[in-house]
RNA sequence: GCCGUUGUAGCUCAGUGGUAGAGCACUUCCUUGGUAAGGAAGAGGUCGACAGUUCAAUUCUGUUCAACGGCUCCA
């Protein structure tokens, strides 16, 4: 009895010298010995098989936990690796991380082109390997033994690895026939994975440096069983259904043409009407917060971005400047509003009374993206950021830092955002020849927007080295369908601009003081946000939002005029409605306003029209009753109300 | 930009070394129908583009363009 072990409940229990984790939970219930994956002892996940120290805190890590399926990714990307290794010999592994739903395997298959046809041989091959059920056996190797072990069986790649590790440090993992370098933890043996399924192959750079080779990552997700792969098949089916490219077809709402140019979106009418609705709703919220609307051009001189310091940072890699046809004079297409709203500012002399001054504009711009970087509406050339600069007092930057994240969780609340991530994006303090700007200037920044995050309650991530070239940024990130992620709104205080423009203001004493400045964007970009929504509620928009709010339905051509009417005076207090006129049957008409998610269908027939009333179907639901035109126009109202309305 | 996959009608997709097909959408006609697809006829494609092999290419090869899955990048 020389192990102390203390259980998530608070409980001690004793064990004799060399008791494991799963000699633990077999000790609680043999049932919980069968599921249990791995083990986090001390705060550290450990594999079921190490002896545990003398005293430990230890929690048993299930399917359930992010701990267990993160070590059952990692034993199944050894599995994985063992199954090609057997399969396809001679080839020379990279790194098999677990992600967040799978795992992948980073393979150089030399000049052997693997793809998605060998999917089913090698998902047959690693489950016949997990059925012999071998141990993950962990051991200690010292630098120079594992140097030894990986030069006899020629992988350059590990010993590369094996390089930057220390002496002491090293780790082997072992199941089967294959071993591995590895840190671990992993699952007590390989008969856990039951359900294998490789998703994809994507080429990927070792160490992820483009100077490296590019390694054939392959993407795959194991489960404890095949009735989890089953529903986990479900849910990629669904995302895919919500893809806003898909969605954004077939709701007409925007397209791309090959003619027009690549990542440049063409947005169709009621694709149009929905970014302006959302364009006038950001306009109220911010004439409330006492911004004030400007609009600059598409292009501007080259020198503005040379003075900006854009133009040294990413010239290089943007869209060519274009040139006046006599003189050569440089114009750039603007990749950023915030120089133009820096002259605005300089327009006119500006007092310590006027700050802080808001400046905002639904403002376009351009830029080159790489080619293999596009993607919908999310990454695109030219897209129209919900864009503002506050140029402020340097003891006022506080207090607007957290006017700016109260807008951007109203803006979020308002459309239903709830799962989002507050992201502090800081210098990377190695490398700041990237950056531009003094020490301290950074310093203030960063401060500011730690301060501002943590007295308004945020929940943040914070990482290094991703802050823009001119100050840091709060960003806030969501989730598209498929799990991917994308950032939407982005606050960033910027000491440095107002220095390279020259922006002053004369303070109470008469001096001159230089402002600060906040850059923002809720939306970020009205393109990027849009897909977001649409995949967020998988085209049914609310109310106030939906492009064709109702839509109303003659039974048959003799109720044409009543119809018209009622639409037009839908139409006439701001609701969005539409008659469909065709010759056809009403449960087509129905049919495709269902598919096309109209919200709300107004079926006029020979007794609406007798009793002067409207027949309401909602989308989704059904057959609501009846109201007068009048009735539904308040009941209209009444819910777009609530929806702009946040508590 | 890099690796891999794909590219046939407006959309979703079959198909073939001998100049193409379905469903939906579209047009016309019939039907005036009560809560998720009424019927008939018709029109519509240099099979992504350009080369090459071949008597013959949409099909095979190469190049190129674009989309998709990733990687690198992202003011």
């Amino acid at each position: 009895m020389n192990i102390e072990v203390i259980l998530p409940d608070g409980s001690q229990r004793h064990y004799p010298a060399g008791t494991t984790a799963l000699d633990v939970a077999k000790s609680i219930s043999e049932g919980l010995a069968r599921v249990v994956l791995a083990a986090e002892v001390n705060g550290q996940i450990w594999d079921l098989h190490r002896s545990l120290p003398e005293k430990c805190s230890l929690s048993l890590l299930k399917w359930d936990s992010d701990g267990g399926k993160y070590a059952f990714w990692h034993s199944s990307a050894h599995l994985l690796a063992e199954a090609l290794e057997a399969l396809y010999p001679g080839i020379k592994l990279g790194i098999g991380p677990p992600v967040e739903n799978g795992f992948y395997y980073d393979i150089d298959f030399g000049d052997y082109a693997f793809s998605s046809n060998d999917f089913e041989q090698v998902e047959a091959k690693m489950l016949e390997l997990a059925k012999q059920e071998n141990r993950f056996e962990r051991s200690e190797v010292s630098k120079a033994e594992a140097i030894r072990f990986f030069t006899e069986k020629g992988d350059p790649y590990k010993l590369e690895l094996i390089d930057g590790l220390e002496d002491g440090s090293i780790t082997f993992y072992k199941q089967g026939n294959f071993t591995d370098l590895c840190r671990g933890p992993h699952l007590p043996d390989t008969g856990k994975i039951k359900a294998v399924k490789l998703l994809n192959t994507a080429g990927a750079y070792w160490r992820g440096n483009e100077k490296n080779k590019q390694l054939t990552r392959i993407y795959a997700v194991t489960f404890p069983s095949s009735k989890e792969l089953k529903e986990h098949l479900e849910r990629l089916e669904e995302a895919k259904k919500r893809d806003h490219r898909k969605l954004g077809k077939e709701l007409e709402l925007f397209t791309f043409s090959e003619k027009v140019g690549m990542g440049l979106p063409l947005w169709l009418p009621k694709g149009a009407m929905l970014r302006e609705r959302l364009e006038n709703f950001m306009r109220k919220a911010q004439v409330r917060a006492g911004y004030e609307q400007v609009i600059t051009p598409h292009i501007g001189s080259k020198q503005l971005y040379v003075t900006s310091g854009h133009w040294e940072k990413y010239g290089q890699d943007s869209f060519r400047p274009i040139y006046t046809p006599h003189e050569g004079e440089e114009y750039l297409l603007k990749p950023m509003n915030c120089p133009h709203h820096c002259e605005i500012y300089k327009s006119k002399p500006r007092s310590y009374k006027d700050l802080p001054v808001r400046l905002a504009e639904f403002g376009t711009v351009y830029r080159y993206e790489q080619h293999g970087e596009l993607h919908g509406l999310t990454r695109v050339r030219g897209f129209t950021q919900d864009d503002a600069h506050l140029f402020c007092r340097p003891d006022q930057v506080k207090d607007e830092f957290k006017k700016v994240i109260d807008l951007v969780l109203y803006v979020f609340n308002a459309l239903g955002f709830s799962e989002y991530t507050a992201q502090i994006s800081l210098r990377d303090p190695l490398n700041k020849t990237k950056y531009i700007g003094t020490d301290e200037a950074w310093e203030k920044a960063e401060n500011a927007i730690i301060e501002a995050a943590q007295e308004k309650g945020l929940r943040t991530v914070t990482e290094l080295g991703e802050a823009a070239f001119y100050g840091p940024k709060l960003d806030f990130m969501v989730r598209d369908a498929l799990g991917r992620k994308w950032q939407l709104g982005t606050i960033q205080v910027d000491y440095n601009l107002p220095e390279r423009f020259e922006l002053e203001y004369t303070g109470s004493d008469n001096q001159k003081y230089r402002p600060v400045m906040i850059h923002r964007a809720p939306f970020g970009s009205m393109e990027r946000f849009v897909a977001v929504l649409l995949e967020h509620c998988g085209g049914k928009f609310p109310l106030w939002l939906s492009p064709e709010q109702v839509i109303v339905l003659p039974i048959s051509e003799k109720f044409k005029d009543y119809a018209e009417n009622v639409s037009q005076l839908l139409n006439y207090h701001d609701i969005r409605s539409f008659v469909d006129n065709r010759d056809e049957k009403i449960g087509r008409k129905i049919r495709d306003a269902e598919v096309q998610k109209t919200p709300y269908m107004l079926i006029i027939g020979e007794k609406e029209v007798s009793d002067s009333v409207v027949s309401v179907r909602k989308h989704g639901e059904g057959d609501i009753g009846v109201m007068s035109p009048e009735g539904m126009l308040e009941y209209l109202k009444l819910e777009i109300n609530r929806q702009i309305q946040p508590v």
